[in-house]
DNA sequence: TCGTGTCAAGATCTT
DNA sequence: AAGATCTTGACACGA
């Protein structure tokens, strides 16, 4: 069994490297021309494309191979002021040596659309608005030559709306109506919330999903399913994937204020998800969700090295190179 | 330059 | 029915 890790978005070990700069709505509309808000725009895109590379080599050199990109990669990307904007075509080289940089180094990188993105919604605006959003980033993939549909998107089921069973059933209408660029991209998480492990589990093996399980929303959520039972059946929802399944793990910040990430992840906590883990056997990948983003990661990866029995079941793979 | 209130977005809880 | 809260990193503004 192999298991790697991976973080979000940003490394705190790298110097004004924010791959997610942007502009608000306000400031936006209130410059003095069209020449200056191009400018503005293409300045931050520039600024957050460079960024992610650097990222991507920061992480190369660590041989952190797991990464989610910034939603926020594009500044206002779904805006209605920015729409008339081809931001693809005026990045393309960039976007492209990052696509490369991916392939030639066999990253994983995925994506995740944020809260405000929901396909079970009973307003169909917000249905028209959130595609509106998958399509942008899946544009962005599909601009760094990232074509295959490995490369994944992770989204929640959505809202309740008083209505659990009927609200399941809108996501599963909604979901394969979508194009078929982004329906093949879309994987599914068990919320902190709403919608359970084990809910999602059956919406993914009904309509063929992956499924992400995340091992803290688990805790925060669950009618007593042990994660033991579920786990095997969530690994099966990746049977036919070129990538092995993924989880996500983060610490709570405390017992008052259980949902919300802690800054780094709790060793014991993990060393007790992976022995539940290996009863399974399988290779995985987790992403890691911690305030302290890769530095979490790097304690984390050093914490296990201490452990002879994770030493025995792993092979290494975020060892870290000097670089 | 620094600290802090604010920010595109939806859902849900509180009043 | 309206307003607050969720959650988050970064902006934006004023001291």
């Amino acid at each position: 069994m192999i298991f790697r890790l991976g973080y979000v978005a940003m490394t705190l070990n790298l110097e004004k490297c924010s791959p997610s700069g942007t502009v608000t709505v306000t400031v936006f509309n209130k410059l003095p021309s069209e020449e200056a808000r191009m400018y503005r725009l293409r300045k931050i895109t520039r600024s957050n494309l460079e960024n992610t590379l650097r990222i991507l080599r920061y992480n190369q050199a660590l041989n952190i191979k797991v990464y989610r990109f910034t939603s926020k990669l594009i500044p206002l990307a779904t805006h209605p002021s920015i729409e008339h904007w081809d931001y693809v075509s005026d990045f393309k080289d960039e976007f492209r040596e990052i696509g490369d940089f991916v392939k030639e180094n066999n990253f994983r990188v995925s994506a995740h659309p944020d809260h405000y993105t929901l396909i079970n919604s009973p307003d169909a605006k917000v249905i028209e608005d959130s595609i509106k959003d998958l399509d942008y980033h899946v544009k962005i993939y599909e601009a760094m030559g990232l074509e295959d549909y490995k490369y994944k998107l992770v989204m929640h089921v959505g809202g309740l709306y008083k209505q659990k069973k009927a609200s399941i059933e809108r996501f599963k209408e909604n979901f394969v109506k979508l194009p078929e660029r982004i329906r093949n991209r879309i994987i599914l998480e068990n919320d902190d919330k709403s919608y359970s492990a084990l809910d999602v589990l059956g919406i993914c093996k009904e309509l063929n999903i992956p499924m992400v399980i995340d091992i803290h929303h688990h805790n925060c959520v669950n009618n007593g399913e042990k994660l033991e039972d579920l786990l095997p059946e969530v690994f099966d929802t990746w049977n036919n994937q070129e990538f092995v399944p993924k989880i996500h793990f983060s610490s709570p910040k405390s017992e008052k204020d259980f949902r919300s990430h802690a800054d780094s992840i709790e060793f014991g906590e993990f060393e007790e998800f992976l022995k539940v883990a290996r009863k399974v056997g399988r290779d995985f990948d987790t992403m890691l969700e911690a305030k302290n983003k890769d530095s979490a990661l790097l304690k984390l990866s050093e914490e296990l090295r201490e452990v002879e029995w994770v030493n025995e079941i792993n092979q290494a793979e975020f060892e870290i190179t000097e670089g």
